[in-house]
DNA sequence: TTCATTATTCGATAATTATCAAATAATTCT
DNA sequence: AGAATTATTTGATAATTATCGAATAATGAA
């Protein structure tokens, strides 16, 4: 459950994630979910970094990814972030 | 933000957090809240440790702690898990 | 097949941090 | 005041990890 936590306790980690899951709100007639480069392109690291993060977003259970052609498209798992909020405050 | 999140990133410490949440349900006519010697005798690190670690969640205002006597009690910060659980789901 | 684009793997490094043991501080009890 | 209990500070170490550049892989276009 760390594990989950550990995710998100990074800075850069953490804006990658919100940025996923603002793009779900925005671009939801596009199926939602950002793409590495444009991750790369608004954040202040390189792709080799951000392709770790998203791993780990992955591995953590908070994030999904689907390759469509070069693109790995990203979304975010919400039924995990609906555990968190039931964990946190112990319901 | 993060900063709250990585307080909570590490096994022992979201342990720590969840003993005192935990403390608040059960022990409310005491107050609630658990002080430093009870939480080192029921996870597996020492004093100096469980110390660091709740200055931690106190510096990520995820637990308020009050001087009474010897002990120190800790208590959670109800406020900032609903801000938490907020931000997550980007409301 | 060759080129261009997108993403990942690898190896290395600097920074962070979880943890401990020893020493110190703060408080209460006798 | 002196002993006992509770908690914190300090200094050190081992482990983790965020990040980068270079190389590699995968895919689509020409």
């Amino acid at each position: 459950m760390a594990k989950i936590f550990k995710a998100l306790s990074n800075e850069n980690r953490l804006e990658l994630y919100l940025k996923i899951a603002e793009s779900h709100e925005t671009s939801f007639e596009a199926g939602g979910g950002l793409c590495v480069a444009d991750i790369v392109s608004c954040l202040n690291i390189g792709a080799p970094t951000v392709s770790h993060h998203i791993k780990e977003l992955v591995n953590a259970e908070l994030v999904t990814t689907e390759k469509k052609g070069k693109f790995l498209i990203c979304s975010v798992n919400k039924e995990m972030v609906a555990e968190i909020t039931e964990m946190l405050a112990l319901r």
